[in-house]
DNA sequence: AATGAATGAGTGTTCATTCAT
DNA sequence: GATGAATGAACACTCATTCAT
């Protein structure tokens, strides 16, 4: 029952905002709103518990990607992280866009942020582990670059530019991010 | 008047949310919600053109830098307009955050979409007046790359990171982009 | 519920004008304001059906009076009808003046108009089956005529001056009906 | 400049119901707001004169009608009046009706009631002075029958039914006049 | 006297949440 | 547990009225 709240939720906070009432989304769910308030306490925890999810998922699709670096050239590893996030299942940012602006004004705002920040020091790991073949100056502004260049990318490719999002603008992207790691800090 | 409503509804916006409620933002500007609703038609009209000055201000200050393409060497270029648009007061992305989600469930979506595309048709021109200084396969992608991983990196700075922006990220940025720009596309 | 709230409405109505407030309607009928709109979608949906169902009891009874007058010496149903109509409770002109002038207003102008007409049909065809004991010249004024006297002097009675609902009065509308009914057209 | 918003208020009630603003009636009358409250304390105040005119002039044209019943035949006398109240622009029972129900919950109340009592005092006398040729038991409830019959049926032919309007109607509702006025009371 | 921008109390309506069944 | 009718605080917005110019 969670699962079919969360999923009709998700549909329908896509579809209307934030706005939509929680009739609605039970309605969607096929439950009663009695039963939604059963399993959540109100609107803004489904949102956060939403956000959660979406953003655990991610984490951990990115975790692997980057665990692999160990055994496979990194360009191999961005492109294949990248077509994989390029995917428009495994990204849902119209969500995320309608989630975050709510859930960061709630008191669960704290256990929610820290998204990107986990990602980036996955990523600082990794390059560091890498060392020579990257040339970079301050493995923490690096990581903020790229961690945010490739989520807007993806996210921008997936929800606003469709037409887009083929694999040549992975290879691009790939391309812009091997390009920036390797080239000569002057 | 018209100043002093927009001016308090960015703020209260900013710190409430879209949520806000329109006497507040009557009473923060320091006027009556009668007066507001004289120059404003609805709550959302306020957001739209709170939106449109913000893009256009935006849209401008992209098109002097670029222009000065002609004259200047690329990376100079880049490297102006990066340091430009990373004083926060260039930017509001948190005002921007809180009301596109809003206006794009309005009828205004139309007039207020296009923004990114305005920056994309911008630099794709930029970029081939630059000749074979740059090594590109694809105006078209490498524009949209290159509009949102400024954009996303220099809003993501100024709102959720002020201790990264310093003028080592404008560097890094720089280098980012004409790493991009001038690595063979092999 | 329903019954309640329109109780409540057709009470506060008559005594407040149709600017009496949803949430007084609410509270006279003891019962939320959102129980109000629970069922029904605003406030003149309110008046509009209680103007529907003031009319229909009306066209009912006056249907009922003159099916009698096959049977039944028309003075004499004529008196009856007379004597039930000016009973207070069959009629409540005050709340029909309160509602009248706005449901006019309404989109549901057209279910609502059109009250007159039926009793005016109805009229006629009773006239026309008492042959030649009537004497008009033109059935459609005729019913018109007399339609809009009896309604008018009935509610005029009733709400303005009950001091003259008496016998004598029902007797004396009576004579008129019946005088117009069989004077010699000349 | 009084006559000029009384005017205006009166087409633009007709039109837009009393809900009518004041901007919008002063805006009509081609003066300003302020100035409409230099001549007029409230909205009501309007309202309250231009019931009250429209009743004076209406008691004046029955007044002078009612005076020839001296020197001429009644039923000519009752036929002239008709006429003259037919025609449509002696009479604006749109206005009247937007009028009395939102008058009548002002303070003015008072001053503008007794209308159609004052026209019952004239025609009661008017009727005792005919003498024999009336058979009437009762002057008071005669006059109230009368009174409230001719108006409504002109009201109703002028507002509702204009196409009934016409020579045929003023000879029956004159003729149901007389015949009530000069049948035997049994 | 005339103006009309400014006011703010008051309205209809919505919707997250509760709780008796 | 599940239901959904009931709740009422809160909102966007209107408009009669005022008053500085």
């Amino acid at each position: 029952m969670v699962e079919a709240i969360l999923e009709a939720a998700a549909r329908v906070f896509v579809k209307e905002g934030y706005g939509a009432t929680t009739n609605r989304i039970a309605a969607a769910a096929g439950v009663s709103v009695g039963s939604l308030y059963q399993y959540f306490p109100s609107k803004d925890a489904i949102a956060v518990e939403l956000l959660r999810r979406y953003r655990e998922s991610l984490v951990e699709l990115v975790g692997n990607a980057l665990a692999e670096v160990e055994t496979t050239p990194f360009e191999v590893v961005v492109r294949r992280l990248l077509a994989d996030l390029l995917r428009a299942e495994r990204i849902d940012p119209g969500l995320h866009r309608v989630l975050i602006e709510q859930v960061l004004r709630t008191p669960a705002r704290r256990e929610v942020t820290g998204f990107e920040e986990r990602f980036e020091e996955v990523l600082a790991t990794t390059l560091r582990k890498m060392g020579k073949r990257v040339k970079v100056r301050d493995y923490e502004v690096a990581s903020f670059l790229l961690v945010r260049v490739v989520l807007s990318v993806v996210q921008s490719a997936v929800v606003d530019r469709p037409r887009l999002n083929t694999p040549l603008l992975a290879d691009e992207l790939a391309r812009l991010v091997s390009a920036y790691v390797e080239s000569d800090p002057a």
